[in-house]
RNA sequence: GCCCCAGUGGCGGAACCGGUAGACGCGCCAGACUCAAAAUCUGGUUCUCGCGAGGGAGUGGGGGUUCGAGUCCCUCCUGGGGCACCA
């Protein structure tokens, strides 16, 4: 009965046509099932599918397809982040159409999904940079303008002068353009904005809920990045110069209130209106800003190193000690968009303004004394104290805590109306202009007498045309020769489209919502979005866990307050996947190789590399990230194409936590090969050996052997069935494992001697236990264990099949094995009733030699028993 | 500099709520099958002392809490990630 090799790629050919003609995966809203929508990040249609994407589609693929079976209608839609840069490069250098290149990629990497074995229901598909689509981008553009929370301001940006673009801050390297090498500009454009910092608030603290189904890191880094600060606004009055009345005064944010009697100086950044105003008459000022600009833009190292400031010669007056007046300096280390730009420096409590002040010759008055301290003798050093105390120095504040100092401080400054109590963000509006061809464009005219005219619902959508050149600098809607001439919706008189188009961040900050009614007529469909949202388990790269889920967050807000969404949130659970890593190799002459370049000749530390064209030795280098620089890249076609997709994704699977990063090896794809023939094999023998399907009359009694075999298989269905759940999809597979090995071994008892009485039962529960774990292994190796169903003689899918239920009373033993302990080191182990009382537990230790001979002849003073557990004997 | 995460055999990793550390896999060693090899199967595999029975050590280092610590607390080290003059 030698069982013929499984032919994995012919057979997983067969499965998906299968899948696809019976329509297995497709889903809708009108099932009485409880709903499940499970979603991966979609992929941006770069030109084939990496190591990266199979990852990250086979466990969202495990996860859906367990949901499916546990009973749930589950949504799991898969479309293409397709609007974005690299299809206008294309478009320069291949002259080919940002369209077509598209296109051309996403009908590749469809492709290259479908031979995964995805369980996706595919007529929910799109691509962002379909009219379709962003028609209703557009839309809601339109309303989220309507409510304030898209406007436009002026804002720095970087300018190349040679492409005549604006560039994002990673295409600006060392102060350059990244492709025209041209030295950046930073230039003020009117720029348009959506109003995120109006849901700061709400953003930080809906956190707290999320915290217990997102990563934690993930919530800690959102929360920096909105930065929330509590403090105060604080007026001072200046003097000296003739200054303009809105110069007349300088507002100061600070968390530090209650130093304020500690402050020394005055310190405005060089963008602040004050300097602007000032340098303008004043050479030396005007240089040093300069300086700081170029420092600013060029070498942050440099900015950081030290700390330099400009006596502007104008004096602040204290607002609690009017008699004392603090001069004011420009300095490089005050930032124009944070607060008012400008600070009271506090040395004692601050290690920049210390550096600053101890520069400078500022005075350094400690106003907060550290518990236990000695007033009279504590002083301040080369390190600002920034801990609790109690006030000193302070008049009024002397002897109080800082948190009652600065209550007072707060209390003061509003009752005489020069300042109040301010929280501050760290966060600023998010900037979606793009002047880009290949995105949404943004649906608004310009007209000389209306002004900003939104383009009317009933003309949209605003589509790209596309008949566009690349070969001139600059933004190809703009230098149209009739795209932008438009009447304006008004007036009619002659007007010009707007040619900024958007962010694609925009695009995928409400993607998840669209699946749920793609063809809707609206962006959403109120139905078919109050059954599927939110989306229930969310998977994707840990690099998004700032900008795309911040930007997705409030997009729902906004959705909500236009009413699009009914809820706030939209991924209920978050899981960041790990990336996959690879073994670099270098050529002598230092070029990198692909691993398919490379030959390896022995193994452990005599392993060794040489180029498999020329044998020369190759360099096996660090592990890292796969990238096409360093060419440790492998092709998920060719992992596919000899091994089959159930072997890509048991490798996936198997042995790395699906959340940290995962090494790529030829030896575990080889490994996870075996594993597939070895179940095949397995399912073969027990097929041909156990005719009979799931129907065969149940025996009345079990031998132990049989027994032991199905406490096995439901102790393995339960723990695997939980292990699933929580995304530990390595343990569920080692357990799967060792139920192949009880499988293989019961296997080999049944043939050895049919009338044991032991084995009473045995073939029965062989059957029973490889039915279930051909229905366990569907969701990792979904077209192998379609593949068993068939041959165990069902002509059902097995896809169909529901998750098995466990028998619950073969998952407690009435014996079990408890360690003993002496003295908390483990001695021996201890066979008994499950039922046993403690003093039963404790006897039975006692008894024990090797416990007598552990105690080595002392009394025993305790015995501690945890039912179940453990025995500890104390002497 | 600040914040977060991680550190367990040769390797990837397992260990529920503090209760037999090293499940499972890879690799390696030995054996079976074979003329031989591949494939497959079986057994062994933390280190250390011992012929053996058995003992000792052991989860990055140090300290603590506990009958008992990989797990909790303090502290330090290493690696990874994020923020970076944020007032």
């Amino acid at each position: 009965m030698a069982s013929e090799r499984y032919n994995a790629p012919v057979r997983e050919k067969h499965w998906q046509q299968v899948w696809t003609e019976n329509g297995t995966f497709r889903t809708n809203e009108k099932s009485k099932k409880p709903k499940r929508y499970q979603l991966e990040m979609f992929p941006y249609p770069s030109g084939r599918i990496h190591m990266g994407h199979v990852r990250c589609y086979t466990l969202g693929d495990v996860m859906a397809r367990y949901m499916r079976a546990k009973g749930y209608n589950v949504l799991h839609p898969m479309g293409w982040d397709a609007f974005g840069l690299p299809a206008e490069n294309a478009a320069m250098e291949r002259k080919v159409h940002p369209r077509q290149w598209t296109q051309e990629n996403i009908d590749t990497m469809r492709a290259q999904l479908k031979a995964m074995g995805l369980s996706i229901d595919w007529e929910r598909e799109f691509a962002t940079c379909n009219p379709d689509y962003y028609v209703h981008q557009q839309r809601l553009f339109l309303d989220f303008l309507k409510k304030k929370l898209a406007y436009r301001k002026t804002a720095k940006v970087n300018w190349d002068p040679v492409e005549k673009t604006v560039l994002a801050n990673e295409q600006v390297i060392d102060g350059r353009g990244w492709r025209s090498g041209a030295s950046v500009e930073q230039r003020d454009l009117t720029q348009w904005f959506f109003k995120i910092t109006e849901y700061a608030e709400e953003l930080l603290s809906a956190l707290d809920t999320l915290e217990a189904t997102w990563p934690d890191f993930v919530c800690t880094q959102q929360r920096n990045w909105i930065g929330k600060s509590t403090g105060a606004n604080m007026r001072f009055a200046l003097d000296g110069g003739k200054l303009p009345k809105k110069l007349a005064a300088l507002d100061v944010f600070t968390t530090r209130h209650d130093t304020i009697f500690g402050a020394s100086f005055m310190a405005i950044s060089p963008e602040h209106p004050l300097a602007q105003h000032l340098a303008a008459k004043n050479e030396a000022l005007a240089a040093f800003i300069e300086e700081c600009r170029r420092i600013g833009t060029t070498e942050e190292a440099l900015a950081r190193a030290e700390k330099k400031g400009f006596d502007t010669g104008i004096v602040a007056v204290h607002p609690f000690k009017p008699d004392v007046k603090l001069p004011v300096y420009v300095a490089n280390f005050i930032v124009m968009g944070y607060g008012t730009g400008a600070i009271f420096g506090c040395p004692g409590h601050d290690q920049r303004d210390l550096d600053f002040a101890r520069k400078y010759g500022r005075p350094v008055v400690p106003v907060v004394l550290p518990p236990g301290a000695d007033p009279n003798t504590f002083s301040i050093g080369a390190e600002a104290y920034v801990g609790d105390g109690t006030m000193i120095n302070s008049e009024f504040l002397d002897g109080l805590t800082i948190e009652a100092a600065k209550d007072k401080i707060a209390d003061l400054l509003e009752e005489r109306g020069i300042g109040e109590r301010k929280v501050n963000y760290r966060m600023r509006d998010w900037l979606l202009s793009r002047q880009r061809y290949w995105g949404c464009p943004i649906p608004v005219i310009h007209c000389d007498k209306d002004g900003i005219v939104p383009v009317p619902v009933a003309e949209l959508p605003v589509k790209l045309p596309e008949d566009v050149t690349f070969d001139k600098p600059g933004n190809p809607l703009d230098h149209h020769p009739t795209w932008k001439h438009v009447p304006c919706p008004k007036c009619g008189q002659p007007a010009v489209r707007e040619t900024d188009t958007m962010d694609t961040f925009v695009d995928s900050s409400w993607y998840q919502f669209r699946y749920t009614a793609p063809n809707a007529p609206t962006p959403t469909d109120k139905k078919a979005l109050k059954y599927w949202a939110p989306v229930d388990q969310y998977i994707g790269g840990k690099e998004h866990a700032v900008l795309h889920l911040l930007y997705a967050r409030f997009f729902t807000r906004g959705m909500k307050a236009t009413r699009h969404v009914e809820i706030d949130e939209p991924f209920a659970s978050m899981f960041t996947q790990g990336i996959v890593v690879h073994e670099t190799y270098r050529s002598e002459n230092g070029d990198w190789l692909t691993p398919a370049d490379v030959r390896f000749e022995g193994d452990g530390a005599n392993r060794k590399a040489v180029s498999a064209a020329t044998g020369r030795p190759v360099e096996i280098g660090p592990i890292e990230k796969m990238s096409k620089s360093r060419k440790n890249v492998v092709d998920p076609d060719d992992i596919i194409a000899h091994y089959g997709a159930d072997t890509a994704r048991l490798f996936i699977v198997s042995d790395t936590p699906p959340d940290r990063d995962i090494i790529w090896t030829e030896a575990g794809v080889a490994g996870a090969g075996r594993q597939v023939q070895r179940i095949s094999r397995i399912i073969d023998d027990i097929a041909a050996r156990n005719p009979v399907k799931g129907g065969a009359p149940r025996p009345a009694a079990f031998g132990p052997e049989a027994d032991a075999l199905r406490r096995a298989a439901h102790k393995t269905l339960n723990s695997v069935s939980q292990n699933i759940e929580g995304l530990r999809y390595n343990v569920a597979v080692a357990q799967l494992y060792e139920l192949t090995h009880a499988l293989s071994g019961a296997l080999e008892k049944s043939s050895a001697a049919a009338q044991d009485p032991a084995r009473e039962g045995l073939d029965w529960a062989i059957r029973e236990a490889a039915e279930l774990y051909v229905l366990m292994i569907g969701p990792m190796l979904p077209h192998l264990a379609e593949d068993c169903w068939a041959r165990l003689g069902y002509n059902t899918l097995l896809a169909d099949q529901p998750w098995p239920e466990v028998e619950a009373g073969l998952l407690v033993d009435d014996q079990i094995t408890i360690a003993v302990q002496v003295n908390g080191k483990r001695r021996d182990e201890l066979t008994i009733a499950r039922t046993a009382t403690k003093a039963e537990v404790e006897a039975a230790a006692l008894k024990l030699e090797t416990v007598a001979r552990a105690l080595e002849g002392r009394p025993v003073t305790r015995v501690i028993v945890v039912p179940q557990r453990i025995v500890n004997v104390v002497g």
